[in-house]
RNA sequence: GCGGAUGUGGUGGAAUUGGUAGACACGCCAGCUUGAGGGGCUGGUGAGCGCAAGCUCGUGGGGGUUCAAGUCCCCCCAUCCGCACCA
């Protein structure tokens, strides 16, 4: 065995090896156990970031652990390569997003393969391939024969300048990226998936999810946010026209004092006609940021629009006034308002001096409407026959009038909304649908799939190439002149369905029924939590969508799921002469003075500037804080990475890039090869006799049994992957001061070590693969299985008993295992610390958890 | 603004079911090894007081429940993630 750790040599014959024996493709087993580890797949943005790695890690971490449990496991990988940063590197590299794509495709495989991630590569998939979206495309068709697909009109930012569509990310401070114009709101016409149809059932199947966060299932919760109210009509006085507004808080409909439309109602658009203020203020309307984040925070205004709506309780009427916080696609455009009881409408009525009416007091003290609005849920007052009714009477009461009159009904509502799968960009898979000669829309036939889009392309930077070739969309439909959508699909799309085609990666169908049963659902999903609305309701979406084809047999498509935080790194920058911030990237910073405590206070660049430490932040491009993940396996070993990844913080947690504590994993790893190194060394090994074992040696091997204990309930259960290394460490600790002098003290060593090395092969696989035949073992370690808990070692004959006094530690005993409560009582009390804090007092109580702590009560 | 999370030594973090706060590691300090540097090894390291034994304080802030609170409850603050066309 060689004395030196040699990371480079010994991670590229351990990979050269799962290529020849191909040890991660696997095929489906009925006499196995099955388990599908999936991360969420890359895209292909060019290099693996360090998120890209933890991601992974974490999963070959559970993979391999699984597989050691004698598990027939699937870890595939492939890439979400559709998307927009591909359209922009290609008109900044004056090439293409295909050939782009590909390039960073087989640029990123070849860094996964550097890491070790156990995958099998024979099912890779690129969602870029119309071998891939042909299936989405032909699924498509299939949702809209069931009725699940229509088109509306929805709003999208515009840039009148260029003429084009422009995404969220494109739209800086209202304005368009490329040309600085002021951004508009546009309404076309776009594809709709009726996600809300399935809305109650991915409410509900949450509650199966029982292996997933409590906190993503609360997010999705408020995401798809049920709520129960009342529709109900407003007439508008005057005219024969109505309305409806929906609330969820119909208790307070008797202190409505004025209702509020969007300015894309058509109500609107007729008030404003004759009036100018109005208009000015709709076309102001027009341009406002629509996403809800921008609207929640908006300063809120409005204008009147002369008309009044007549209450359908009361009968009175009402001012209608148009407001930038209603929005015509949300619900039915319109809201009543009750400034009584809604911080929102409260204010609105303050600054436009609308009336407020309470009509909804606190049980137990009076109405004060001075300061704010009251929103808790009360008793009615003012309000007629409902009186002294409490929300949920109020609620009944309120709806069976309604009803009775014909004016409004008990409605349960979602915030969830359709799927909005239209783009009109060109680097996705192209909408399969056509528009015929006489203006009719049809899916694009069967035998016309795929529908491929075309990858030499030339990129004007502002339109999509398939919308500015205008031969591209002409196609015949049953001898017909036709049209094609020239829109292409969210990239949702692709990422909801990927898992389930990892299963049959070539099938000359969707997916091959039986194969996706057999390794359906996935066991463990893992990816970010920003993931935790989109992507994750529409995967579950999808599956139920497949299920109802009959395509798969569960309703939910991942049983377990880990969301991992994302990695930080240092951050630097210095002013430049234009007083600019000039981010320094950490690997080009020296550090000159710390204090004594270790802390930075001067750092330079190579250049000599003096650098302002800004603290942790995301790696970032604005930040120039990102770490190479190249970079540092080269410099340290794959494994290394992957265990100071694994050991720097719990999966879930942020994780702070520190290279000195990389310098620490290393060290453990050469500690650990030289350890393994001097007792092999030592020459072969006696067997292990278990009765010849003296305390010392027992103890040993009930640590060591204990830690192997430790390790699997941290991997499996808790995934808590940091407090698995901390423990092997100590182990290591113990080991490496442990007697070698006897026998049985190398014999012991033995065990421990071959332990040790499984143990540590999901995490530092090359290592563990090496040192697992280094000791002596015959065959691959990925063919054996996780070592054993030897209960009888773990057995204990004392136990060390904490002994408080009033809650204070004053000593610490220890007694026999089987001590009664007595005999550690009377010990404890005996003790010196013990008896010097209960001198001249009284013991009032004496609490005992047996083998663990007594507490003494005394005054 | 709304929804979700996080906050513990100089730093990353541990404390799994309310029961020893600070495991493990980084950093720092001291010593040994080395021609030097690097590396390795040994020991120390929450704060305050103390020669020491030990005592007091201490888990973002403020209240509370309990024999016992980092952990449970209420209020507040800060930071991060998401908010539907970034993926």
């Amino acid at each position: 065995m060689q004395e030196q750790y040699t990371p480079s040599e010994i991670e590229a014959k351990v990979q050269q090896h799962w290529k020849d024996e191909k040890t991660f493709e696997v095929t489906e087993d009925e006499n196995k156990e099955k388990f599908y580890c999936l991360s969420m797949f890359p895209y292909p943005s060019g290099r693996l970031h360090m998120g890209h790695v933890r991601n992974y890690t974490i999963g070959d971490v559970v993979a391999r652990y699984q597989r050691l449990q004698g598990k027939n496991v699937l870890q595939p990988i492939g890439w979400d390569s559709f998307g927009l940063p591909a359209e922009n590197a290609a008109i900044k590299n004056n090439t293409a997003p295909a050939p782009w794509t590909y390039e960073n495709i087989d640029y990123m495989k070849n860094q996964l393969k550097m890491l070790g991630f156990g995958y099998d590569w024979s099912r890779e998939i690129a969602t870029c391939t119309p071998e891939y979206y042909r299936w989405e495309q032909w699924f498509f068709t299939k949702l809209y024969e069931k009725g699940l697909v229509y088109k509306k009109t929805a709003s999208v930012n515009w840039c009148p300048n260029d003429e084009t569509v422009l995404a969220n990310e494109q739209v800086i401070d209202g304005c368009c990226w490329r040309c600085d114009t002021t951004v508009e709101q546009k309404e076309i016409p776009q594809w709709f998936i009726k996600i809300t149809e399935y809305a109650d059932e991915l409410l509900n199947d949450l509650d199966q999810l029982d292996e997933w966060p409590e906190q993503v299932k609360t997010m999705q919760r408020n995401w798809i946010g049920r709520s129960e109210g009342i529709e109900m009509t407003f007439q508008v006085a005057n005219s024969d026209q109505s309305f409806d507004i929906y609330t969820t808080r119909p208790d307070t409909v008797m202190g409505v004092t004025y209702v509020a439309i969007a300015a894309a109602h058509p109500l609107a658009q007729q008030a404003a006609a004759n009036n100018p203020a109005l208009a000015d203020f709709i076309e102001e309307c027009k341009n406002a940021d629509t996403t809800e984040a921008a609207m929640a925070a908006m300063e809120k205004k409005g204008v009147a629009t002369g008309l009044n709506a007549i209450h359908p309780l009361t009968g009175k009427e009402v001012p209608i006034w148009v407001g930038n916080f209603v929005l015509m696609n949300y619900g039915t455009g319109a809201v009543m308002s009750v400034p009584a009881h809604d911080q929102r409408d409260y204010e609105f009525a303050k600054k436009y001096d609308l009336t407020i009416e309470g009509v909804v007091k606190p049980v137990d003290s009076e109405l004060d409407l001075s300061e704010e609005a009251y929103t808790d849920k009360g008793v009615l007052f003012n309000s007629a026959e409902f009186d002294g009714l409490d929300f949920q009477a109020a609620f009944d009461a309120i709806d069976a009038k309604l009803v009775a009159e014909g004016k409004g009904k008990r409605q349960v509502n979602f915030r969830l909304r359709d799927w909005g799968v239209s783009r009109q960009r060109y680097w996705g898979a192209p909408i399969p649908m056509v528009t015929l000669a006489d203006g009719t829309i049809i899916p694009t036939p069967e035998d016309q799939l795929p529908v491929i889009l075309p990858e030499d392309v030339v990129m004007d930077g502002i339109q999509s190439p398939i919308k500015a070739d205008k031969e591209w969309a002409k196609t015949q439909v049953n001898g017909q002149e036709a049209f094609r959508e020239t829109d292409t699909f969210d990239t949702f799309m692709e990422s909801s369905w990927y898992y389930a085609r990892y299963c049959s990666p070539h099938a000359d169908e969707m997916l091959d029924p039986a194969k996706a049963n057999y390794w359906l659902p996935v066991d463990q999903y893992i990816g970010g939590i920003e993931h935790a609305c989109m992507h994750l309701l529409y995967f579950r979406f999808f599956h139920k969508l497949l299920r109802d084809s009959g395509l798969v047999n569960s309703d939910e498509p991942a049983k377990r799921l880990l969301t991992q935080g994302m990695v930080l790194a240092d951050a630097y920058y210095y002013n430049n002469a234009k007083g600019a911030r000039v981010w320094v990237a950490p690997s080009d910073v020296t550090v000159l003075e710390t204090d004594d405590k270790g802390r930075t206070v001067k750092a330079v660049d190579s250049e000599g500037n003096e650098l302002v430490y800004t603290g942790m932040s995301k790696m970032s491009k604005s930040k120039n804080n990102g770490i190479d993940p190249q970079e540092m396996v080269n410099k340290y070993g794959a494994d290394t990475v992957r265990l100071f990844m694994m050991f720097a913080a719990p999966p879930e947690l942020t994780l702070e890039w520190q290279e000195s504590s990389v310098e620490g994993a290393h060290r453990f790893i050469k500690r650990l090869w030289k350890t393994a190194h001097d007792h092999v060394a030592a020459g072969p090994t006696a067997e292990l006799d278990l009765k010849s074992l003296n305390a010392a040696q027992k103890d040993l091997r009930r640590e060591l049994h204990k830690t192997i204990a430790k390790v699997g309930d941290d991997i499996e259960r808790r995934q808590m992957f940091n407090t698995a290394i901390a423990s092997v460490m100590e182990l290591m600790n113990r080991l490496q001061k442990a007697a070698t002098d006897t026998e049985q003290d190398r014999a012991l060593m033995q065990e421990a070590l071959s332990a040790v090395t499984r143990l540590l092969y999901p995490i530092i696989p090359h290592t563990s693969f090496s040192l697992w035949n280094e000791l002596g073992n015959t065959g691959a370690i990925e063919d054996v299985l996780w070592p054993e808990v030897d209960e009888a070692a773990l057995v204990e004959d004392s136990k060390l008993i904490i002994v408080q006094v009033n809650g204070k530690l004053r000593a610490k005993i220890t007694v026999a295992a089987d001590a009664s409560k007595e005999e550690v009582e009377a010990t404890g009390l005996a003790e010196e610390g013990v008896v010097k804090h209960t001198e001249g007092k009284t013991v009032r109580k004496v609490i005992y958890i047996p083998g663990k702590l007594l507490n003494i009560v005394a005054n």
